[in-house]
DNA sequence: AACCCGTGGGG
DNA sequence: TCCCCAAGGGT
């Protein structure tokens, strides 16, 4: 859950999840749907896939044991090698290097290190460093204390260099480039697009569809989109064979995503009773499809109509 | 190697 | 409002 997502965000789905899923196997033995929903609103849903999966492989592929060396740790699904280093060193004190955020931005800055961490080279320099400031006991403490230290005193914007322990041989602050350090991402423009989304009722029912498991917001339950010019009750009719007796445009509205923005436009229809229901689609009460696995902006618009 | 994958906090 | 980026990983 805290893989690119702030602790505070984390929190509340954090003790949603383990009052659900308190021991390894209940994650396990749980249906794909009922994680997603768990996770629904957190973004990135791979990682709630993953972490599905992986609990799968520890229970059949270790015996239910969890690995311990970080290179078993690593080859779970959804865990790379930073993930799986503060797993071995926080929880079997194994001495490994993290390297997540705010590790790169306290060696960045403290090492005089330029370049986007996020660019190969940059990264691999930052590993290395990291490894080489291991310490040669306390790796729990050490590990917490980078984490902390670049969370709550080398933060990215005006750092509290005064309350730094290592602010004496601190490159950044000695060369004043503190706030150059680390060099941030390359700027450039967000793709736009644009879809139409329906919203089908029939007696206070939502129709939702599950999206592909490849993909943005893989495996969860939405709306379905057509292009944005097209139809909606051509389209009602000719791939589903319902009957639309109103259709009503609402307002648009602009998702953004890390890599584009979706301009949305819904168009709720009212469909004639007894319709089919198709493989793949769920009919369900507004009510309970805030329990589903929605995509946030989704979750939005269903409240919206079932305040109504 | 560059791109894909979500959402929201904070400046 | 807009912009940056967060306890990164997979392809």
């Amino acid at each position: 859950m805290l893989q690119q997502t702030q602790v505070a965000t984390v929190i509340p789905y954090f003790e949603r999840f383990l009052a659900r899923f308190p021991v390894l196997p209940a994650l396990a033995a749980a249906h794909e749907d009922e994680v997603l929903a768990l996770w629904s609103g957190l973004g990135y849903y791979s990682r709630a896939r993953n972490l599905h999966a992986a609990a799968r492989s520890i229970i059949a592929g270790h015996g239910g044991a969890f690995p311990s060396t970080p290179d078993a740790i690593a080859r779970l699904p959804g865990v790379g090698r930073s993930t799986a280093a503060a797993i071995a060193a926080l929880a079997f004190g194994q001495p490994c290097a993290i390297l997540d955020g705010n590790v790169k931005r306290v060696l960045a800055r403290h090492g005089g290190l330029a370049g986007w961490p996020g660019d190969r080279k940059v990264e691999a320099a930052l590993w290395t460093l990291a490894e080489s400031r291991l310490p040669r006991a306390g790796i729990e403490a050490y590990t917490q204390g980078m984490m902390d230290l670049g969370a709550l005193v080398c933060t990215r914007s005006r750092p509290d260099c005064t309350a730094c322990p290592v602010n004496g041989d601190c490159i950044a602050r000695t060369q004043c480039r503190i706030d150059e350090l680390p060099t941030p991402r390359p700027k450039k423009t967000l793709p736009e697009k644009q879809v139409q989304m329906l919203l089908l009722l029939d007696r206070g029912e939502l129709m939702l569809e599950k999206r592909p498991s490849q993909g943005i917001w893989g495996g969860l339950w939405s709306l379905p989109e057509l292009a944005p010019d097209a139809d909606a009750a051509g389209h009602c009719r000719d791939r589903f064979g319902f009957v639309p007796l109103t259709q009503q445009a609402l307002p648009q509205f602009t998702h953004s995503f890390t890599h584009f923005r979706l301009h949305i436009r819904p168009v709720r229809l009212h469909l004639a009773p007894r319709h089919a229901t198709l493989p793949g689609q769920v009919w369900l009460p507004l009510a309970d499809a805030l329990d589903a696995a929605l995509p946030a902006p989704i979750r939005t618009l269903v409240k919206q109509l079932d305040r109504r």
